[in-house]
RNA sequence: GCCCCUGUAGCUCAGUAGGAUAGAGCGUGAGAUUCCUAAUCUCAAGGUCGCAGGUUCGAAUCCUGCCAGGGGCGCCA
């Protein structure tokens, strides 16, 4: 906001003293050395070509300039090969401050989405098991994204697309009334390429007691009783677990739904209409190739069976054209992404802006056991669950790992190393600063003060460098908001809060904030206050609880 | 072979769409608590930013090539 502010000054003067030149764009940043002054501008630099002049004389003459916005700024300097550093007046700061205290749950908000109907998509695992660590990966990011962009103005819908038919659905039917034999004592091989895991037997059993002439019925009709079956029960299972993470959503969505509504065949028609579907082979394919595709795609296979991309180019069709979203944001594993240029080349066919569809494509999550690589496995059962690990090692630890990195970064787990140092995880450090100051506040309570004061203290007796320094950080958070958005990566959040945390820890060791002197208690209980509003609202945009007391 | 991601301190990772002398945490060594929570703080040691070129005032960051690790290249989902 400040940011902004100082932005439109410096172009303000460029145009002021080069009327004749069309600003491009540089930057406004904060440098990394303290004797910088608090922001920097390299628009000197960046203008020397078209200007041609020396950057350092560019520099002096806005400087000179800009040296009268005393209420801005208290220095202005020309450095090194022509960057200008500014020296930011500290009570914008200090009213910013009042600002954070006014605003509370609501401060750090702004309209960049501007009300955009945005449907963030993500884990959407098949139901065929439980949901083990690396779709936790993908509901920590896809949920703290869902959060961000809400708070940055968007109208946000999180939804799970179950792929609920196909292949897989009749391979897990098939398991569960093998597994349902087996317990009746026949004899069988269970199949290679079947679900090994311990939930097909349970799943089995149910099906044995809610239908005791199971194995009498039809084959036919069996597996469609074990399938479906299945498929509720492992729903209801991953619907818990997520609940249990945290991770709520507005809308389940069913790729069956799709069918019913006719939707798939609608949009091959619309598409065969537009001259991009044709036959071959006795399978109908579409041109992919003509977007950038390395070759065209089936949509139907000559058996007569619609695969998974056609079900894609439904749902996608109905997600914009007539669920009526501006934006799509995808997460998918990383393993699909030769998947990508196919379904953005069936939007652009479609005449949809593949930019209103972004597509995340998270890493693997290599999960690492007794120092052993492993690959983690749906079907031959070779995974963590997140259930188990969320029960080891609590929602806060859990989610903070995950969004402590870029989605698409590798993300190596190491069990045994994340269960023992789950007391030294990283987000104990942002909880602990929030509980301490709830803890000063008890203290400042027993000597008759409450928050309501804060509006009546004096913040100009905050002169100390580490106050200032704080101040500033405060400041930060709208643009980390901002870039956070914009770049839909919320782990910048986490390293932000983890500087806050740090900046207030190293104070309070430092300085007493309650204290005899009122005047001052008050100056640094508002500081204090400051900071753990944005660590709550930062907190919970992770998803991540802020506790009073550790 | 082609495509995507990654390579920064012993380990795990930041580095804000190119900036000034490269940053944390863990681990290692030394210290801080009669006083608001020591899950904290202070100090020290630790680097060929995978390698080689290029672009320019300036590169960890952008481009090209190479090396290493992971993933993907079906009428699978």
């Amino acid at each position: 906001m400040l940011r902004r502010k100082i932005r439109e000054e410096i172009i303000e003067s460029l145009k002021r003293n080069y009327p004749h030149v069309e600003p491009s764009s540089f930057e406004i940043e904060k440098p990394k050395r303290p004797e910088f002054g608090d922001l920097s501008t390299n628009i000197a630099l960046v203008h020397q070509n078209i200007l041609k002049a020396k950057a350092r004389d560019i520099a002096e003459i806005l400087a000179n300039d800009l040296r009268s916005k005393t209420e801005l700024f208290t220095k202005v300097e020309v450095a090194g090969p022509g960057f200008i550093n500014f020296w930011i007046n500290s009570d914008l700061y200090r009213n910013n401050l009042k600002e954070i205290i006014t605003k509370r749950d609501h401060y750090g908000r702004c309209d960049l989405g501007q009300g955009k109907k945005v449907l963030v998509e993500f884990v959407s695992a098949n139901p065929t098991g439980p949901l083990h660590i690396g779709h936790g990966r993908g509901a920590a990011y896809g949920d703290a994204l869902a959060r961000l962009l809400k708070f940055a103005g968007f109208e946000v819908v999180k939804e799970y697309y179950i792929n609920d038919r196909g292949t897989q659905m009749e391979i897990l039917g098939a398991s569960v009334l093998y597994r349902a034999k087996e317990l009746r004592g026949e004899k069988i091989v269970f199949p290679e390429d079947y679900y090994q895991g311990d939930y097909i037997y349970d799943i089995a059993r149910e099906a044995l007691k809610l239908y005791p002439d199971l194995l009498e019925k039809e084959e036919k009709e069996a597996l469609e009783i074990c399938k479906e079956l299945a498929i509720k029960t492992i729903l209801e299972d991953i619907k818990r677990d997520l609940e249990i993470f945290r991770v709520h959503y507005d809308s389940w969505y069913s790729e069956r739904e799709l069918y019913r509504k006719g939707l798939v065949e609608e949009v091959i028609e619309v598409l065969k209409q537009k001259g991009y579907i044709y036959e071959e082979d006795g399978a109908l394919w579409f041109k992919s190739s003509a977007f950038g595709d390395e070759k065209d795609r089936v949509v139907r296979k000559s058996s007569g069976e619609w695969t998974y991309f056609a079900s894609d180019i439904a749902y996608h069709y109905e997600k914009f054209l007539l669920r009526g979203f501006d934006f799509g944001v995808n997460l998918w594993g990383a393993d699909h992404h030769g998947y990508v240029p196919r379904l953005k080349g069936a939007l652009s066919a479609l005449e949809i802006n593949p930019e209103r569809l972004r597509i995340l494509l998270i890493q693997m999550v290599n999960l690492i056991e007794g120092g052993q690589l492993k690959s983690m496995s749906t079907r031959r059962a070779e995974y963590v669950e997140l259930k188990e690990l969320v029960r080891d090692v609590g929602v806060d630890a859990v989610r903070f790992i995950f969004l402590s990195r870029s989605q698409d970064a590798p993300l190596d787990f190491d069990v045994d190393l994340v269960k023992k140092q789950s007391a030294e995880n990283p987000v104990y450090y942002v909880q602990y600063a929030h509980a301490r100051i709830s803890s000063v506040w008890e203290k400042a309570k027993t000597i008759g003060l409450s928050p309501e004061d804060l509006l009546k203290s004096n913040l100009s007796l905050l002169q100390e460098e580490e106050s200032l320094e704080i101040l500033r950080k405060l400041a930060e958070f709208s643009d980390i908001i901002e870039l956070s958005a914009l770049q839909l990566a919320p782990y910048r959040i986490v390293y932000y809060l983890l500087e806050l945390a740090g900046l207030f820890h190293e104070y309070y060791n430092k300085f007493k904030i309650v204290s005899s002197d009122k005047e001052l208690t008050l100056a640094r209980l508002a500081l204090a206050e400051g900071c753990r509003i944005v660590i709550k609202n930062g907190l919970e945009l992770l998803g991540v609880e802020s506790p009073e007391r550790m």
